[in-house]
DNA sequence: CTGAAAGCGCTTACAG
DNA sequence: CTGAAAGCGCTTACAG
């Protein structure tokens, strides 16, 4: 409220606001202010400790130097960790981050994206929900920069910062078959968007590659927003329904994690018993025994990505959609490779 | 920029702004405008689907509906969840929350708080790092509500939420000598701040009480800026120079990660060889084998209040500081009751 | 080389 | 019952 502003500088200075307009923002030279008036302004200003008021600017300019961003569940340790590197990023160029978590729920991000608009955000970084392209196209008209992340709308064309998740589930599948293991199955969530299906078809191609058996019996999609005592009893539900099943993919880390605590509590050897592999990895993967295999996304580079795309088209939007997709990598662990310590 | 001015809703509807920004805040009838003239005016807002601009309206009023939120490291599972908390606390109320992170680093601290005053945030929620009294007092003079979270300066009147560190420290210690545990260690941050100091207390005078020996060579503070690496390297040296130890508490939630890691890498047995508690919950405290005891902070609630004394001092500024000071609770697993499955 | 003035989109005391 | 006008703190075309 009761801060300085660019008047009580001008009138220190003798000066009017224009003039220290220009020479706090750089423009001196431009303006051809002279050395004396510009070397006095900035003392006062630095004497003063005057900080621009942010939303006078963006009232002016149209630029908050905001970013917002949505992801699916702040709490959770993959988006967590990217939202820490995009902090970091961002704020190398001056950008704070609003968030948001969608919780998967189109409402909730429809709302989100909302109450972002009205705040005047400069950029958008969203992990979509399903049924989420309209407003991604409508967001595109704005001109506001927007990267999609995790995931995207083949149909649109956007910016977007994924994995590779098809090769991903593909290799992941692979090294268990190539471990000896003959009837695999995969935990997966009930969504259709890229990512999940991605994953999915990922793993059933190497089957298929392997000539492992394969049928719908195999594949389990359970629906986002259960409560964690549900998840593991459809999981547990779902394991002792195959006969004969020898190893599990589990597609995202909460379901690994949830996969983790069923398997024992069906008091299950992971690894000889039953092969065990999840999506993501997360310190109970690496610290478990025995230690579980995964598929890692590269977290740094994937919120270095995001970032270096909005702030290339903050300055200089390009024509065509900036797509970037990121290899993950295996993380073999004794889950699948029993002979491991 | 292109958006729906209340100047747009007032040509159509024939008013002048000023009639329309009444109808639009509620102050219909305390203005006396015709019902037929507000009804007209919603009308139209809603067919232009307008937006009041925030900027403006923050400008004007000095509000901006906006939470800084400044946590040790979003990344961490602890501050993650409690983010998620208050992000959802927030929203009920028309907030939105801005993070950022210290790292435990006070210039990164007062960073953030500078560009948290100058993006002008209602209300701030600070974890703070040493030496930042001077900057939340200073900050109280605002007059802009600010709750500290986790930790509090003793000599400053500030309102807080917290859990009670020494008595949690105390009842994990003594759970373990009624366990029968004798030599007991405790690794902890470099830190005087008070969380760390009280959690110290807590075991020292836990040890007292059951007449267990106590030494500076049983404790060990780690610098909070250390890799991962070097801190294992640290734990490692420090456990194994202890003749007899047989058990250790571990007094955050990533010391008790790296310390499972490091107990592991020199081949101990968790429980039986090595009793083993933290504070805070993990999901690998959780599902490890063996399961770890640890103090688990109330963290729904520790958001829940944090927000609703931010809204109270939003609403109604108290006189004085609320203090609010919650129990954590012990939850007793395998690693130091090898009873347990 | 420097400044007066308009305007970004609101809110609100004041006037009628 | 309603509106004209000022002002929040900036930036920027325009003028000299």
């Amino acid at each position: 409220m009761k801060g300085i502003s660019i008047k009580d500088i001008a009138k220190q200075a003798g000066v009017s606001p224009t003039t220290v307009s220009f020479v706090l923002n750089g423009k001196a030279k431009e303006k051809r202010i002279s050395e004396q008036v510009s070397k006095k302004i900035q003392k006062i200003a630095s004497r003063l400790k005057y900080k621009p008021n942010q939303l006078a600017r963006g009232l002016r300019t149209g630029k908050t130097k905001t970013i917002g961003l949505i992801v699916e569940d702040i709490a959770n340790n993959f988006f967590a960790s990217l939202a820490k590197v995009m902090e970091d990023e961002a704020d190398k160029h001056g950008y704070k981050v609003l968030y948001g978590s969608t919780e998967d729920n189109t409402e909730k991000a429809k709302g989100l994206l909302e109450v972002l608009k009205y705040r005047q955000v400069d950029a958008y970084i969203v992990t979509p929900t399903k049924n989420l392209d309209k407003e991604i196209e409508q967001l595109k008209a704005t001109s506001k920069p927007v990267v999609l992340m995790d995931r995207y709308f083949p149909h649109v064309s956007s910016h977007y910062v994924v994995v590779d998740n098809y090769q991903g589930a593909y290799n992941v599948t692979s090294h268990l078959a190539n471990q000896g293991y003959k009837k695999i199955a995969i935990v997966t969530i009930t969504s259709d968007q890229i990512q999940m299906k991605d994953r999915l078809e990922g793993f059933t191609a190497a089957l298929k590659d392997h000539h492992l058996p394969f049928n719908k019996s195999l594949v389990k999609k359970i629906p986002f927003e259960l409560e964690r005592e549900a998840f593991n009893t459809e999981i547990k539900k779902f394991l002792t329904s195959i006969k004969g099943l020898d190893a599990v993919f589990f597609a995202t880390n909460y379901l690994g994690i949830y996969g983790i605590e069923s398997i024992r509590s069906l008091g299950w050897e992971i690894g000889p018993q039953i092969g065990v592999v999840s999506f993501d990895d997360h310190d109970l993967f690496r610290l478990h025994s025995p230690s579980i295999t995964c598929v890692a996304q590269p977290i740094t580079e994937i919120g270095k990505n995001i970032v270096e795309v909005l702030m290339q088209e903050l300055n200089h939007p390009s024509a065509s959609p900036q797509q970037i997709v990121l290899e993950p990598s295996l993380i073999i662990r004794a889950s699948s490779d029993p002979g491991k310590k």
